[in-house]
DNA sequence: AAAGCCATGTAAGCTGTTACATGATTTT
DNA sequence: AAAATCATGTAACAGCTTACATGGCTTT
């Protein structure tokens, strides 16, 4: 603790970034360790790992290959999320055992309460928090999905008033060539605006017709 | 035809797909050769294309950094698509004057006949597209739109099948456990195909309502 | 005897971002 | 004298994909 280039404060350099697929582990290592409760062994090992993935519902909507989910394993002990140890096997390869910290635990939870901020992340960002959400916290899921709601709302609303204010300040007709040129450049923008305003729309309806929004299921 | 690893009449080895930046620079090569057709230069330099990128609507669809440009430049220079010729300028750097070839000319044209495939591609792709067919060649942009309306048409009623499809296997209620683990997740399947089938349909009514469909922009 | 599972990885390659290097010349 | 323009790049890094390496064991 007392030396060295790396300040002996500061562990950790700069809180890095995960991505979807590193929350996905944080999950999965979660999920896995409530099932086995009762069970002795303290945590997963990456192959068990990679067949939750296979075989569930999440293989639909997330891709993880062997070799990125080792080197996720890896990364997430390097900044300290997971705890690794060891476990010699008869007649096996050795397996090393994977368990969230208090750090890691803390970045689930964390990321399970935060909604997406952009329309794109939905797809694949937001359908995994969710699956987790459901799996691991269904009230929470509820919340998850209101919030949700609540930031693409505001975000379609600040592109419709974009879209408003294109309609106002448009061309008051001055020289005749240069005004089609700009004319035709901000036809695209419309366009361009318009696309993300109905994609944007689309993805709110989704949200609204979700079972957490209290909806009998038939 | 009889030797060998690469053969000698196949001169390019394996045509590399390019992406949607690439195009974009074939297309404004194309743009810029005909905007100064009776001037005295036969191509255009890799400055010249970073100013037209960052000055015109263009950048607000697709973003390219200088470096990149150059790299793509090379790129597409190796196989074949652009022929590069240095010019010697007094007191300025010498440039590299490019011109599509004849296989860069039949590239550009059939990227901007083809519709895309996938509704993720609508974002970049398409709107790259669709600005240069109305550049280049509106009447072309008419049949374009009509194209991709098509094919995404298409692809939502095969969703929509998916979807239907889905209501007719669903759980004959056998053991209860099993059964609510199976609930769960042929839910969060639904939910994404859901969420696909908004977005598609989101796309589909943007693209009728394109004004190359006939409306009166008012 | 062959095939496939268990369990963990490495290696190579593509795409792309960010920042900086160069060096003369014109503008402020 | 300082700053911006012209014109072309390189270097470092980051993330992802695909394919393959290893080696003992179990099942067919």
């Amino acid at each position: 603790m007392s030396r060295g280039t790396l300040s002996p404060v500061a562990e950790k350099r700069r809180p890095p970034r995960l991505g979807p697929a590193e929350y996905a582990l944080l999950g999965l290592i979660a999920v896995a360790s409530r099932d086995d409760a009762m069970g002795d062994r303290s945590g997963v090992h990456g192959y068990d790992l990679a067949r939750r993935l296979q075989t569930g519902s999440l293989a639909e909507i997330i891709r993880l290959e062997p070799g990125m989910l080792y080197h996720y394993l890896k990364k997430l002990d390097r900044v300290g999320l997971v705890v690794t140890s060891v476990e010699h096997q008869v007649s096996r390869p050795d397996r090393q055992d994977h368990a969230l910290t208090a750090d890691g635990e803390a970045a689930l939870r964390a990321w399970l309460d935060e909604p997406v901020r952009a329309t794109r992340d939905v797809r694949l960002d937001f359908l995994v928090k969710l699956w987790f959400a459901r799996e691991l916290d269904p009230v929470r899921a509820v919340a998850l999905v209101r919030e949700q709601r609540g930031v693409i709302a505001r975000l379609l609303g600040s592109l419709q008033e974009q879209r408003a204010a294109m309609d106002g300040d448009d061309a008051p007709a001055s020289a005749a060539q240069a005004a089609a040129q700009a004319a035709a450049q901000a036809a695209i923008l419309r366009d361009t605006l318009d696309l993300r305003i109905a994609q944007t729309g689309a993805v709110l309806s989704w949200l609204s017709a979700l079972p957490e929004n209290g909806q009998t299921v038939s």
